[in-house]
DNA sequence: AGCACGCCGACT
DNA sequence: GTCGGCGTGCTC
């Protein structure tokens, strides 16, 4: 027997598996842990990664050959180990895992050769003035491809093949990635104060400590953060390793880009959800092979296939972008945390209003905590009003109330910039019939339809679902009886222009009407052309807006009133960020937040800037009830199409639920908005002291439950919705 | 994720 | 009597 033939290797496969399946090596490959390889697998081909390689054959299995191995570095096994560890924690098959990292199924191709076009110097045979411009333009050096060669000469692509095909331009092979620039590391770097330059040398020596050590970088808006960190990213590059800068998703923008690339005199590789395959693939196999030492990105590009990942900074580590809720959902921080504990290197939580969480860890000295405040020495945040709106009757159809009003005003009439924020989409968030009392309700979700005028439709805000707005009530058949209840951001720009009829008012919202962007009106507002912004959640991040003297918080209440323990973080932060949009100029910013309840601590704490007072008592309430950061949660979610079916479903669960020890079964409970897509959804939370193992105590409930038919069972761990 | 196998409704 | 719906389960 040929000791060969039992050469044996066991193949990750991005699919729904539990562990790896095992294959043999043919005779005339060699392959080790982390390779990436293509194996059969029924009647198709997958590309999969080597996790481990033995020789003693799994009893029953009929073994298959592995097909090929591709040539390209193998996954590192810290990058191994962050999948296995990132399943684990997540209560998800490994090769679910995987699959988000061969996310980029061009980096497996042959690379295509792509054709360049360069004037060879033989005249053409039959000049026409097309073919003179195409001429002139190639004949400036630079090989170019067929359209851009097209394009710059003003030409179709014909002219370029007849060029090509006389002889009179010639083809060159470009290679076929662009290969990414190196950073200078000592490009860019503006002059720090001595705040920053000693924050700097903090981030610097965590970074040069070359441990697992993570950073809570907590500065105040405005103050420079991000020249600071860029100091310990070239600290972390000039070890030789791979840096990764995230973004929340909205913030990956252009100008941020710009800067990063300023102070490093190199375009830095980005990874975002919308990029074309062929820079996906260019970006993936750059970061594959140690090309490409700095990335920009979103959340997902964890899951690139870094060579040596040396520092990762977090940028708004609050965000709640940074959790992915489809898919698997993981925490985008957390895992930074988790990588940086594997690979051993530093990590950078970088926010001007932390979460609780980083926070708490700090306090417990897990994280280190550097602080910086602001360059001009103002405070945190700018004065913050309370206006009383039980105090402050408002008409019929009007949200604004008179001291508001009167402060806007008295802004314009400075010749100021004001903002007035709403974080409602749309024209009104309920419909009612005056006739009949019917509501205009989604048909596959429980949630009521949002009118949204400048579409001038009916949608619902969680399955998309839209109609025209009608002219009579479906139910009762009579017309012009359908009332908009309640405000919106559209509704609001109507009051806004009824009171302020001198005012200039752009609206930022994400949906505007066709043919109008926000990049546009963003830049137009930074510029001054308009003085009021009426503007929903995407206001409060990081625009810079010089002329801002005075933002208007239309309900400050909104986040609170929901029953989620987060609601209080969140409110704080959307606060501090709104509220933190003015006077990023010369003049010194002012808010007003109008609110129910003046007394709450919360407002109370942002009337009075006292941050410390309210994370105190926030921390209270969370220790006291075994919340996070004190304590653990999961969220076990079910959902069917068939109420009754899922029902029984959940009592199902719910009687093989392990009673008695330390964690706390809860619910089952319909969920918030218990319909959603036709879906009829419960939800369990299990919650269990920091020191339990909860992912265990899930998988031993769960391991015989088997939802049939159209029921699913998700297990989301850390949930950031805690109801 | 595919794809095949399997058991219940409207057709040549 | 068959064609085909997609529910279930397996793939090294």
């Amino acid at each position: 027997m040929n000791p060969d033939s039992t050469r044996l290797a066991d193949v990750l496969l991005p699919l729904a598996l539990e562990g790896p399946y095992s294959y043999r090596i043919p005779e005339n490959l060699t392959l080790a842990p982390g390779d990436y390889v293509s194996v059969p697998l029924g009647s198709r081909t997958y590309i999969g990664v080597v996790w481990a390689l033995h020789s003693n054959a799994p009893a029953s299995a009929k073994l298959r050959d592995v097909i090929t191995r591709y040539d390209m570095p193998a996954m590192s096994e810290t990058h191994r180990k962050f999948v296995e560890w990132l399943a684990d924690y997540y209560v998800e098959p490994k090769g679910n895992v995987l699959r988000m990292v061969l996310r980029s199924p061009g980096a497996f191709e042959e690379p295509r050769q792509q054709v360049a076009y360069r004037a060879s110097g033989h005249p053409s045979r039959r000049m026409t003035p097309q073919r003179q411009r195409v001429l002139d333009v190639a004949s400036e050096g630079f090989a170019m491809r067929s359209a851009e060669l097209a394009g710059a000469a003003g030409v179709g692509t014909s002219v370029v093949k007849a060029l090509a095909k006389e002889g009179a331009l010639e083809i060159v092979g470009l290679p076929s990635l662009k290969p990414f620039q190196a950073p200078d590391l000592n490009a860019g770097g503006l002059e720090l104060s001595r705040q920053q330059g000693a924050a700097a040398q903090e981030l610097r020596a965590a970074v040069a400590s070359r441990s697992a050590k993570v950073t809570l970088f907590d500065g105040v808006t405005g103050s420079g953060k991000t020249e600071v960190y860029f100091e310990a990213m070239a600290t972390a590059l000039a070890t030789g390793c791979q840096v990764l800068l995230l973004l929340p998703e909205i913030a990956l923008t252009a100008g941020f880009i710009s800067r990063v690339e300023t102070r490093f005199a190199a375009e830095p590789a980005q990874w975002h959800s919308d990029m074309r395959p062929r820079e996906r693939e260019r970006v993936w196999r750059s970061v594959a092979d140690g090309n490409a030492q700095i990335v920009v990105g979103a959340r997902s590009a964890l899951f690139l296939p870094w060579k040596k990942l040396g520092l990762i900074v977090v940028d708004e580590e609050h965000e709640s972008a940074y959790k992915q809720d489809e898919g698997v959902p993981y925490h985008a921080r957390d895992m930074a945390v988790l990588y940086g504990a594997i690979g051993k290197f530093p990590v950078i939580l970088s926010s001007a209003t932390p979460s609780l969480e980083s926070l708490v860890n700090a306090d417990r000295g897990r994280y280190a905590h550097v602080k910086l405040l602001d360059r001009h020495g103002r405070p945190e945040l700018p004065e913050i009003g309370l206006i009383d709106m039980r105090a402050a009757p408002l008409e019929t159809g009007a949200w604004l109330s008179a001291p508001l009003v009167d402060t806007i005003t008295a802004t314009l009439a400075a010749g100021d910039q004001a903002l007035l924020f709403l974080n409602r989409r749309g024209y009104a968030p309920l419909t009612l019939c005056r006739a009949c009392g019917h509501r205009m309700d989604c048909p596959n979700c429980a949630a009521s339809l949002v009118e949204h005028r400048f579409r001038r439709n009916l949608m619902c805000h969680h399955c998309g679902h839209m109609e025209p707005t009608p002219k009579a009530c479906p139910k009762c058949g009579v017309e012009d009886k359908l009332v908009p209840c309640g405000p919106g951001i559209e509704r609001l720009a109507e009051e806004a222009a009824r009171r302020f009829p001198d005012a200039r008012i752009a609206i930022l919202s994400s949906d505007l009407a066709r043919g109008i962007f926000l990049r546009d009106i963003i830049r137009d507002v930074a510029k001054g052309d308009y003085n009021l912004v009426i503007g929903t959640q995407l206001v409060a991040k990081g625009h810079h807006f010089p002329f801002l003297t005075f933002v208007g918080v239309v309900d400050a209440d909104l986040a609170l009133e929901s029953s989620d323990p987060r609601g209080g973080e969140r409110t704080w932060a959307l606060m501090a960020q709104v509220a933190g949009r003015s006077g990023r100029g010369e003049k010194p910013g002012r808010a007003l937040v109008q609110t129910h309840m003046p007394e709450h601590p919360l407002m109370q704490a942002l009337k009075h800037g006292d941050r410390e007072g309210y994370l105190a008592q926030e921390k209270l309430i969370r220790e006291n009830v075994g919340l996070p950061p004190y304590g653990r949660l999961a969220a076990v979610i079910i959902s069917g199409s068939d109420p009754a079916e899922t029902e029984r479903f959940v009592r199902q669960i719910a009687s093989v639920a392990p009673t008695g020890e330390a964690v706390a079964v809860l619910g089952p409970a319909q969920a918030p908005i218990h319909i959603v897509r036709g879906r009829h959804r419960w939800r369990f939370l299990v919650k269990a002291p920091r020191e339990v193992n909860i992912q265990a105590f899930i998988r031993q409930w769960l391991k015989d439950v088997k939802p049939r038919g159209s029921l699913q069972l998700h297990i989301d761990v850390d949930p950031y919705n805690f109801l």
